[in-house]
DNA sequence: ATCGTTTCCGCAAACGGTTGTTGTTGATAA
DNA sequence: TTATCAACAACAACCGTTTGCGGAAACGAT
């Protein structure tokens, strides 16, 4: 019942607990019938470490800290597995914690990363951060900082996103390539930069071109994206609608079924997704690949390229993966 | 830069280290004054204890782990949030681990939760996992298991699952009374005993119904039911489907629109879920409500009981939580 | 014999806290 | 005045592991 430690081995072995230190870990000053016999005897015993004294003595955690907003249905999932794939390539193990779009949670969540040794720290931000004083506070005390998607713009940290700008270009000009002119732009949180930087991205190339008409809203949530879709068309009936995320999405198509608004004869939807999601809907709908895993992966490479600087370079650095438009054949 | 401890805030205090440790929790030995010095000591120098000396010296951690098949888009983030609400509301801390539908990275995982000492341990099994020796031991070494959804039956181990059986008879007997004659049951990965069971209820109601033809067929993914359906309906045209799961349901709806069967009129579609697919999707599907949260929520409290327990009774207790049918108003 | 060299292993400090025990005050009661 | 007793704070052991250092034994070379 009680764990044994290398102490019990020791005292089985007849031997000092440094000596069975070395010969688990193979160091050559121990003899190779001591360690083979240590060693097996650890195995028999059913030794295993305790990685909490390990840690308090080396000094570090070989952790990292994944701080999210929320565990939503789509895309966060993938940047989890990207996130955890790198960590674990790099013998470092992750802890995930989710601060269910509250802005308190995340601090109390950057804290416990802090409490619990983590050496680099990603995060996505609520919709409700305003300020980055805890995130100051931990990168002052030597813990590397990156942003992951959900980020705030001129700060001191390192992110990691795609060009929302160039996205949703990219996006609104395949709406009026063709034919739309009359265009709805469905965003996520007003509180959130990544929706400002889409809507921006959305206002520009609507000015680009004449005779267009344009209106957008904002939606928190899918629910709300969906009754949001739906009142507009009492005044305004576009012909096309740019959802910036998997979650309005899917309030977007429900919403014009619900409406018997025929896609895309009648309006046609471009998202940005993970891509799971916009095969499954009918009909499929074209959207641009916004790849959750890749992000996960690129930022924790990001972290550790800051873990693996012996100087701190301190110009924040931006990086911005490109994204892919995936035309659906089906409504082609 | 490097960290404070109480034994700096001591230093300053020109105290003990003993009598900060006290200070800080408001231990009675210490006089008021000397207290708060302290603690506005330890405010300004922005210090945090060190979690993993705390552990090491309390000898326990505070944490549970949650070990899971795969962090698949539906369902899963509704049992973590359910789980680590739950945790939370404990003072614990949540360690979550997937494995990759992966056995070897399932062992992993348990060892991992071992060296870090968790308390105790949630686990939804991946398909691979064919025996539970890794569990067997942690339980062995005083660790609490508690299974989660993803079970096998007949262990020493406590589990918490939906009534697999009966919230399918539930789904096949809807589908019986609503005229259906030719059912298709897509299950998903066959190695799954929550596959098994849900197909065992499916065939006990085919059985009890006269004139009732049936076929069913396993999918480990979206995309493979997907196909199978498409496939299947070669030679067999049913005219209601039982979709075992929301992967299933994501497979089952774009196939029968690909074959241009109208849903319900042509063939009718019911399934198990947590209920965000099935109200996005076109014609909303009637389901079975598997709330996720909940079940993260009442494996929790399940394992604190275990945690709580001075004594282990070693009769594993079986958690069957009740399911509700939704139906769907717009496809009556 | 004496003097390095290896080879192999033990000693003890340290990591940052917690906590049982002891010791020093000053005030109160006898 | 002296014994008693809180009240307060220091001492030291301890959690499990790592690691610098020292030292004993064995061996070959001088």
């Amino acid at each position: 019942m009680k764990r044994v430690t290398i102490k019990d081995i020791a005292a089985l072995a007849g031997v000092n607990i440094s000596t069975v230190s070395r010969a688990l870990k193979d160091h050559p000053d121990i003899g190779q019938p001591l360690r083979d016999k240590i060693k097996d005897l650890a195995q028999s015993l059913n030794y295993h470490p305790n990685m909490i004294a390990v840690q308090l003595r080396r000094q570090k955690s070989r952790t990292i800290g994944l701080v999210l907003p929320d565990s939503n249905t789509f895309f966060i999932p993938s940047v989890i597995k990207g996130v955890s794939d790198a960590v674990k390539k790099q013998g470092y193990r992750l802890l995930v914690l989710q601060s269910g779009d509250n802005f308190e949670q995340e601090i109390e969540n950057v804290r416990i990363c802090y409490e619990y040794g983590v050496e680099g720290l990603l995060i996505s931000l609520t919709n409700k951060t305003t300020h980055l004083e805890h995130l100051e506070a931990i990168q002052e005390a030597g813990i590397s900082v990156v942003f992951v998607d959900k980020v705030l713009d001129n700060t001191p940290f390192d992110q990691v996103t795609i060009d929302d700008i160039a996205a949703t270009h990219t996006c609104v000009d395949y709406l009026i390539k063709t034919g739309c002119q009359r265009i709805l732009g469905v965003f996520g949180h007003p509180n959130m930069t990544i929706s400002l930087k889409r809507l921006s991205g959305f206002q520009d190339k609507i000015a680009q071109h004449q005779g267009i008409e344009a209106q957008h809203i904002f939606a928190g949530d899918t629910f709300e994206a969906w009754k949001g879709v739906e009142k507009l068309f009492a005044d305004f009936k576009p012909d096309g609608i740019f959802a910036m995320s998997d979650e309005t999405i899917a309030g977007v198509v429900p919403a014009l079924k619900r409406l018997k608004i025929q896609i895309p004869e009648q309006c046609a939807v471009i998202g940005i997704s993970d891509g799971y999601l916009p095969r499954i809907l009918d009909p499929e709908v074209t959207f641009l690949q916004h790849d959750g895993f890749n992000l996960g992966k690129m930022a924790t490479e990001q972290l550790f390229v800051r873990l693996n600087q012996t100087v701190q370079e301190n110009q924040p650095i931006n990086l911005v993966l490109p994204t892919v438009l995936v035309v659906n054949q089906s409504t082609r």
